[in-house]
DNA sequence: GTTAGCACTCTCACCCTGAGAGTGCTAATT
DNA sequence: AATTAGCACTCTCAGGGTGAGAGTGCTAAC
């Protein structure tokens, strides 16, 4: 749909200006890309990408930057992705072997590694159970009347919460109702779990209670665990100089509105997903880019990789490492939960 | 060392000031306050406030605003705290009888209440053990070759950590395991532990290393757990409208470099302090002040509470609110580690 | 010690200006 | 038909000038 030259111009923007953070000019692009036209050509070539909507210009005497538009066809057509590098690829793994630790760690390292190799916000979910099973439930004295609750799921994930006594209990008390409890649900889901109908004394009516509540949450809510990295490094980009701008973006990206931000994939899209500016459902998130990839599915279990930036992206960069950080978490779920 | 009426005048410049976050004109003061002298009588003693530095202007012709000084001697001699109103003493008393919860929920809880009343940032660090016991250990089996370490320590807490297992184990033998450390080791710290010199098979000897080390640091890490809330809300005054002083306090507040922005209070300190501007030892807080209290102590336990404001903070308020939160704290360390 | 009066200073918003950048158009060239 | 040289045009940006408004400091009188 574009010619040929066009498109080398188009790509020849959008890499000069992600460089840059400047609008191209025309002068620009025979000066540094080399080719045998003059200014004048590109001047031509330049109307006609703006009048179908691939560059804009920020004001008359200015060079062009790319639109939104621009901006998908780069990401989409003309951008060749390329493999990390192995020196690159190497050194990651290597951090992922010390630091081997629990699940949500995975996670937490993956944001902080994207983090700081493409200085914008990064974001990972620890994997979270589609449906999630009790595996087996632990109860542990932390005082007299306290306990606390651990709610082991069939997904190498533990979640917990506290429960006030209303006697003391010894220890081998908790014990023995985590026991008859495990014998009777370990290994089933909440709904089968309620399906039993089995009723209980006081102390196990509320553990079980608690745990159903756990296990409906870990399904619920797919951002159970998510980690934030980097994002004063992306704030320091020139677009976001603007102090305003900057506290929408720290709103949306608070803990609890996380989810916004970061739109859950459709089942049926591809691997990895790419939302350029204005693609994105919210306004602030107008000026960011967004690069988003689910990990897991054939575990049962799952979670998302993501970067945000802004719409002046890295893409090739992002895209690669955002794809190998997906194949390394799926690699680490391989190993662990054969 | 002030005069009655240059006290009174300083009290209105800093009230007012914070009210507006304007300069204050000597006209505005005797409309305002409705003092029985004219606009010329109040330049002259604002020319003495600023020569003694409790005062300064902007420039020649704004009115003034008070240094940091000036919201020292307010915070030290004017300010005549007050209590919470009752009303909301039950209403946040009665937030936290609903979140009963966990140990490290109180101090999250106490953050979030602060910075929805105050619109500054919060920050609260869960108590930690001046000298931390295990009270009991405990081995869950999470995969077959992965289980989690449960340290649960003499207050309350619960630290974990996963360990690997070089072959598969069955339920019963980690509970085997466990039962047989926590009759060697429970209710004795980690330096006791080490003294004791005991020879371990495998997993044990795993199991000891990374307890050991997770009481160590239970004792090292004063900022275990700190909870930030309120940021944003903060970031809104209008002292921090330009974007570059927003980076830097957020490079400053992430969780790494917390302890550098909430200097920890020594120990022979009084409770409650006021750290102003200048005072601060942090270039990038030069433009904030902190109210900070210690909690906790005579339990074995400590911890702190603390606002982030601008400077031109609602001093009377924050301390009310951080020396209410305070007593909560106490209470609910008291009531539940008697 | 207080105050009226007034000159003084500073900021802020506004406009104007000239330099610089980069374009679009036209007419000539390949 | 595509390319290009040339040039007028438009827009931004920094700098300087201006007038209104705010608030002060000083002086002299009370």
């Amino acid at each position: 749909m574009l010619t040929d030259r066009r498109e080398q111009l188009l790509r020849f923007i959008v890499e000069e200006h992600v460089r840059t953070a400047q609008p191209v000019a025309s002068g620009a692009v025979v000066s540094r890309h080399g080719l045998p036209v003059s200014p004048a050509t590109i001047r031509n070539e330049m109307a006609r990408l703006e009048e179908e909507g691939y560059i804009v210009q920020p004001h008359t005497s200015a060079g062009r930057i790319p639109s939104d538009r621009g901006y998908r066809y780069y990401v989409e057509a003309l951008m060749r992705p390329r493999e990390l590098p192995l020196a690159v690829q190497e050194t990651i793994r290597h951090q992922f072997h010390q630091a081997a630790g629990e699940v949500a760690e995975w996670a937490h390292l993956a944001a902080a590694v994207l983090a700081a190799r493409l200085s914008y916000a990064a974001v990972v979910t620890a994997p979270q159970a589609a449906r999630p099973r009790l595996r087996r439930l632990h109860l542990v004295s932390v005082h007299d009347t306290m306990a606390l609750l651990l709610v082991v799921l069939q997904e190498a994930r533990v979640v917990q919460h506290t429960l006030t006594l209303e006697r003391p209990y010894r220890e081998e008390e908790l014990s023995d109702v985590a026991a008859r409890l495990n014998s009777l649900y370990a290994g089933h889901s909440a709904d089968e779990i309620r399906d039993m109908q089995v009723e209980h004394p006081s102390l196990e009516a509320d553990a079980v209670r608690v745990a159903l509540d756990l296990l409906d949450s870990a399904e619920g809510e797919w951002f159970g665990d998510a980690y934030l990295e980097g994002l004063p490094d992306m704030l320091r980009e020139p677009e976001f100089a603007q102090g305003e701008r900057i506290l929408d973006l720290l709103d949306l990206l608070e803990q609890p509105n996380l989810p916004k931000a970061i739109p859950l994939p459709r089942a049926g899209q591809r691997k990895l997903t790419v939302i350029i500016g204005s693609e994105h459902p919210h306004d602030a998130m107008r000026q960011c880019s967004v690069v988003i990839s689910r990990y897991g599915g054939a575990s049962g279990l799952r979670g998302t990789i993501s970067v945000v930036g802004p719409t002046r992206m890295q893409y090739r960069k992002a895209v690669s490492m955002v794809r190998y950080m997906d194949s390394i978490m799926e690699e680490l779920l391989e190993a662990y939960l054969s």
